[in-house]
DNA sequence: CCTGGAGTTGTCCTA
DNA sequence: TTAGGACAACTCCAG
C-alpha cells in the first residue's frame, strides 16, 4: 500500500460531511475507514445500553455512506492500530479528537507509539467550536463561570471554523490483507438483547441523514418558537439534536452556521441566540471536563464532600421506574425509559428531586442517565448533574429547589405531558393532575385513580424534604474552608467509576 | 492588588 | 391576583 493511503479512525464523528480527518485524508489519496469498539476500557466509562443500540444504527448508516467499506474491530486501539498498519503497509493515520480524559490519555500514547514507528499521525478538531485549551482568562487560567466563558472567552475570539464539504470521489481500496478485513457489525454485539430498545428506536433516526433531517426540521418548524416553547415538555420545541451531536452525526459547526445564517424574517434574534447559547453550554461542559478531569466522579466544589447522602435503594428504584407518586417526575422518568431521552426542563426537575428531595447522591442519578439516555455524554452528563446538585462550577444556588407541582402548573398546564406517560392519570382534570394526592377522594374515584394502587402516593413530602435539604446544605456553610479549585491540582488522575 | 458587579432555567411569603 | 423581595454568602472576573 502506498503512502497515499490513510487509515481513518472513526470514533465520535460518525459522518462524512464536515469531517476533517476524512476530508483531508481523502484529499491526500486512498482512505481506509475503520471503527474500533473498545468495551473493555480500563478505568473508562463504558457505553450505556441505550447508547450501544444507537451506536449500532449509526454505524450501519455510516457504513452505507461509505459504500460498505467501513471495517469493524473490537479491542484495544493501542494494539489494533499498529497491527493493522503493519499488516496493510499503510503509513498514515487520521482521526478527530475525543475529549474524555481517558481518551485523551489513550490518544496521546497511541500518537507517541505511532510516531516512533515512523507513522504519520494527523489529528483534528471535529467536535468542538473552540478548543478547550485556547479559551483562557488573562491570567491564563480556565473560566469557571459560563457567561464570562461564553461571552468574553468564546464569542470575542475568532469564529469557529467553517464546515467542510463531503469529500468528493472517495477512494476506498478493497485489496487489503485478510487480517485487515475486521468483523461484521453484528459481531460487535451492540444491539441490546432485550426488546426494550425497539421502543426507543421508534423515536429516532440515527445516522448522518437522520441528523440532517432533524436539523432542517428544527430550523424550519421549531426555531421560531424556541424561546416560547422550549420549556414546555408537551410541545416539541427543542432541537432533539443531542444524540446526533454526541455520536458526531453532525458537528456543532454545522449547527452553528446554519443557525447564525438563518434569516431573521423567520425567527427572532432572541430565538436564535438562545439556541446557539445551548451549543455554548455543550462547549462549556467539555471545557470543564478538559480542565477538571475528575468532574464525573468528584464534586467540583470540595465542600460538598462533607455532604452526607442518603442511601435509600428503594427510593432510587422508585425514581428510576417512574413511581415516586409525583406525576411530573414519573412522567419524565418514564419518557426516559421509553424513548431514551427526556425533555430538558424535566431533566432538571427530576435531578433536583433526586438530589434535594430524596437526598440521593447526584452520581447515582448520573449513572442512571448514563445507562438510559441515547444522548448520554460524559461531559454534559457530569457537568449538568453537578450543576443541579449545586456542587458544580457556576451551579444553581442550593436554595433553588424545583417544586415539581409548581413546575407542572407552569410548564405543563394542561397536563398533556403527564397524561402521555402516566395514562393511569389521564382522566384527572388539569387542576389536579400534578398533585393527585390533594384531589378530592370522590373525584379520584370518578377518574379511576386509586392512590397507592393504580398510582402511588408521593414517596416523600415535598415541603418537608425541601426544608431538610435547605438545612443540610446550610450546614455545609458553617464550617466551610477555603476551596482549592486549581485546574492543575486536579489534572491527570482519572478514577474509574464503580458500576 | 483592589474593587465592585454579577452569577441559565426557583420558591415562598408578603403587601 | 400579582409583583417584589428574601433566601446566603461566596467566588469569579474584568477593569
Amino acid at each position: 500500500m502506498s503512502t497515499a493511503t490513510t487509515l481513518v479512525w472513526f470514533r465520535q464523528d460518525l459522518r462524512t460531511q464536515d469531517n476533517p480527518a476524512l476530508f483531508y485524508a481523502a484529499e491526500q489519496g486512498w482512505v481506509v475507514p475503520i471503527y474500533i469498539l473498545d468495551d473493555r476500557h480500563p478505568g473508562e466509562f463504558d457505553l450505556g445500553s441505550a447508547s450501544r443500540g444507537w451506536l449500532h444504527q449509526s454505524l450501519t448508516a455510516l457504513n452505507q455512506q461509505l459504500q460498505g467499506a467501513l471495517r469493524f474491530f473490537r479491542g484495544d486501539p493501542l494494539q489494533l492500530i499498529p497491527r493493522l498498519l503493519r499488516d496493510s503497509g499503510i503509513r498514515r493515520v487520521a482521526w478527530n479528537r475525543c475529549y474524555q480524559p481517558g481518551q485523551i490519555h489513550q490518544d496521546s500514547s497511541l500518537k507517541r507509539l505511532l510516531i516512533d514507528q515512523g507513522i504519520e499521525v494527523q489529528s483534528y478538531n471535529g467536535s468542538l467550536l473552540w478548543e478547550p485549551w485556547t479559551v483562557l482568562k488573562k491570567d491564563q487560567t480556565p473560566y469557571k463561570v459560563f457567561t464570562a466563558y461564553y461571552r468574553n472567552g468564546c464569542l470575542r475570539r475568532e469564529p469557529p471554523r467553517l464546515p467542510l464539504p463531503r469529500p468528493v470521489n472517495l477512494s476506498l481500496p478493497a485489496d487489503l490483507p485478510e487480517t485487515c478485513s475486521g468483523l461484521s457489525l453484528d459481531a460487535l454485539e451492540l444491539l441490546p438483547k432485550q426488546g426494550w430498545y425497539e421502543g426507543v428506536a421508534a423515536y429516532w433516526q440515527p445516522g448522518e441523514l437522520g441528523a440532517a433531517d432533524r436539523l432542517a426540521e428544527f430550523m424550519n418548524q421549531e426555531l421560531a418558537e424556541y424561546q416560547r416553547g422550549r420549556d414546555h415538555p408537551a410541545i416539541q420545541a427543542t432541537s432533539r439534536l443531542s444524540p446526533h451531536l454526541h455520536f458526531g452525526e453532525l458537528s456543532p459547526n454545522q449547527i452553528w452556521y446554519v443557525a447564525s445564517q438563518y434569516p431573521l424574517t423567520t425567527c427572532s434574534e432572541a430565538d436564535r441566540e438562545l439556541f446557539m447559547r445551548q451549543l455554548g453550554w455543550r462547549e462549556f461542559s467539555y471545557y470543564l471536563l478538559y480542565h477538571w478531569p475528575t468532574l464525573p466522579q468528584q464534586n467540583f466544589q470540595p465542600k460538598f464532600d462533607r455532604f452526607v447522602w442518603r442511601n435509600t435503594p428503594q427510593a432510587l428504584l422508585a425514581w428510576q421506574q417512574g413511581r415516586t407518586g409525583i406525576p411530573l417526575v414519573d412522567a419524565g422518568m418514564r419518557e426516559l425509559w421509553q424513548t431514551g431521552t427526556m425533555h430538558n426542563r424535566v431533566r432538571m426537575l427530576v435531578g433536583s428531586f433526586l438530589v434535594k428531595n430524596l437526598g440521593i447522591d447526584w452520581r447515582q442519578g448520573a449513572a442512571w442517565f448514563w445507562d438510559t439516555l441515547v444522548d448520554a455524554d460524559l461531559a454534559n452528563n457530569s457537568a449538568s448533574w453537578q450543576w443541579i446538585a449545586g456542587s458544580g462550577a457556576d451551579a444553581a444556588p442550593y436554595f433553588r429547589i424545583f417544586n415539581p407541582v409548581t413546575q407542572g402548573q407552569k410548564f405543563d398546564p394542561q397536563g398533556l405531558y403527564v397524561k402521555r406517560y402516566c395514562p393511569e392519570l389521564a382522566e384527572l382534570p388539569a387542576k389536579h393532575i400534578h398533585a393527585p394526592w390533594l384531589a378530592p377522594t370522590a373525584l379520584l374515584a370518578e377518574c379511576g385513580v386509586i392512590l397507592d394502587r393504580s398510582y402511588p402516593c408521593p414517596i416523600v413530602d415535598l415541603k418537608q424534604s425541601r426544608q431538610a435539604a435547605l438545612d443540610a446544605f446550610a450546614a455545609l456553610r458553617e464550617h466551610s474552608q477555603p476551596t482549592e479549585g486549581s485546574a492543575s491540582a486536579n489534572r491527570g488522575k482519572y478514577i474509574s467509576r464503580d458500576r
